[in-house]
Parts: C-alpha cells; structure tokens; sequence
DNA sequence: GCCAACGTTGGC
DNA sequence: GCCAACGTTGGC
C-alpha cells in the first residue's frame, strides 16, 4: 500500500465535506497538474492519504481513502486529465500543522515542504507513521 | 494583500 | 529547444 497527501482548501471542499458524501466518496476532478496527475495514475485501491486543509488552518486534518483508480476527469473534456475517487475514513484527533512538520527535522523532506505547491503528493511509510503519532491517530 | 515559487505558454 | 512573460498557488 501506498501513501499521498490530498490537499484542499477548506472553503471549497473541507474533510468534513467528504465525510459528507460517505462510502460512495468524492471524485478527486479539477487536477491541472501533471505531477499531480500522475500520482493519481499510480494510485491502487485502498491506497491511504492525509486530507491537508490550505491557506486557512494549514494543518492534516483526516485519513483518507482510494475508493476508484485513476479515470477520466468528468469536468475535462480534452482527455488529458485523470482523477480517482476518494472516501473519508478518518479525523485527525489532533490536526498536525504545517509549522509542526517544517519544525520536525525527521519530516524536513516531505513534499509538503519541499514542493509546496503540488495538490497531490506521495507521502513516505515513515512520514505517514510520524504524522500518524503525532496527530494522534489510532490504528494506522 | 503581497509576493515567492514554480508550472505553463508562446515567440523566436 | 530555449527562455522570457505570465498566471496560479499558497504561505505569511
């Protein structure tokens, strides 16, 4: 299984707005990045990822999870852009804030550091343990 | 609201 | 294929 990280800025599309749509979840469309655009690519089913909020809280606020592999993109009419679909699974008991991993030495090299820009990124077994701790969240 | 980082576009 | 101009993202 792999990690990622999906980023969201609340005000748009929140965790809790996911938690909303259920088992069923929520198709990850409007990527314009190809970066970004081929991590979904790589992504497999059950695959796990941080719900990150931006610009308002710029913390990891849940747990989330791959429930569709990479398809078209419903709002993209050219074919080039992929999407998978993702589901809630959990809250972060104790969100971890962007200061907190740039401040973590052990964390210095997350994507979330490194290529503050990208919406989609892949997040290491050891970050994703770290982060786990530190938020507090049981049973990942 | 500003601005740095960085991806994309388009002229040559 | 290079690179300047431009647009967007997102932290501060």
């Amino acid at each position: 299984m792999q990690f990622w990280l999906f980023k969201s800025e609340p005000d748009v599309f929140s965790f809790e707005d996911l938690k909303a749509k259920g088992a069923a979840g929520q198709e990850w469309d409007g990527v314009r990045n190809y970066l970004a655009r081929n991590h979904m690519r790589a992504m497999k089913l059950g695959d796990r990822g941080f719900f990150y909020h931006s610009n308002a809280t710029k913390d990891v606020v849940g747990i989330a999870e791959v429930c569709a592999e990479a398809h078209p993109d419903s709002t993209d009419s050219t074919g080039t852009w992929s999407c998978v679909d993702i589901r809630a699974l959990e809250p972060v008991p104790r969100p971890v804030t962007l200061a907190e991993v740039k401040a973590n030495p052990q964390l210095s090299g997350m994507a979330l550091v490194t290529s503050m820009r990208l919406s989609v990124q892949p997040v290491t077994q050891e970050e994703w343990s770290i982060i786990c701790r530190l938020g507090e969240v049981e049973g990942f």
